[in-house]
DNA sequence: CATAATTACTACACAAAAGTAGTATTTATT
DNA sequence: AATAAATACTACTTTTGTGTAGTAATTATG
């Protein structure tokens, strides 16, 4: 399962933003560039200026750009914007606590796939992916 | 996100049968002893027992066991029993194909880790487990 | 000022996942 | 043979995630 269906949507409208030699963003264009339902994507797109992964610009000739630098944008971030970091963070089994007094049975397992997957989670940003060869988004 | 509640269920009941001195157990007794509920463990046990990850005994004193080694019942055979691995293999931004010829922006940070969370669930299986210290089913 | 193009908001519709209920079938026990 | 205890099956309900529709609010343009 992995992530959400919104999560991806945030992650590829980002990284697409971020690879475009643009300024701002309407969600339109994103819409007609990315195939995402146009009125799921405003909707998404507005939460992500709420928590602050984009500010938004109503009015005609309005819409979304970046206000923070690329590199201080995680996926981490994003995710923690869509879905929240807990459900990656929370108990791979869905027990409330999780600590290594406790464990469940793939704590030792999920331990350490975990960690790494947080991290690289926390360290990548959109600055690192633009970097990347991304022939999709 | 990471895995549905169906497969936590699903590990949650293997891994705890797999942990007790008995030979058959009854989905009452699972329900109990795991708090899941009833009716929908039992869908869940039948669909079990149909993937060949328990065999299931009808009629009174019925209910399931295992049939096959505890070594060969790996995490990745039971996520496949429930979910399918499909849903850990595709393309984590959700894309159709999903190779290094068309990456998605996600390609190279998911890559890896993708790799090792598979091995680690198709090389893990119920002996090992076992054999771990976990002290909530 | 009127219009058009945009984001923001609210409510509803649809689909998938999770959970519930009832009944049929099988089999050991009495 | 009757009963009880278990799995198997089918259908429905609830909840959550996803998608749609309509309208309000905002602002540049003519
Ligand atoms: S796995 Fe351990 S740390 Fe992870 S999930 Fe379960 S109890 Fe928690
Ligand atoms: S990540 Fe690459 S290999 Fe993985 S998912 Fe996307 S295109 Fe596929």
């Amino acid at each position: 399962m992995i992530l959400t269906k919104t999560t991806e949507y945030a992650v590829r409208v980002l990284t697409f933003m971020a690879s475009q030699n643009e300024d701002l963003f309407s969600a339109k264009y994103i819409h007609k560039q990315l195939n995402i339902p146009y009125k799921y994507l405003t909707r998404l797109m507005t939460d992500l200026a709420k928590h602050g992964c984009l500010s938004s610009i109503r009015g005609r000739q309005g819409g979304f750009k970046f206000t923070k630098k690329l590199s201080d944008i995680s996926l981490a971030k994003i995710i923690e914007a869509v879905e929240g970091m807990d459900s990656f963070n929370a108990c791979i089994l869905g027990f409330d606590e999780c600590s290594s007094d406790n464990p469940c049975a793939m704590h030792y397992v999920w331990e350490k796939n975990k960690a790494e997957f947080i991290k690289t989670l926390e360290n990548t940003t959109l600055d690192d992916i633009n970097h990347f060869k991304v022939t999709r988004f």
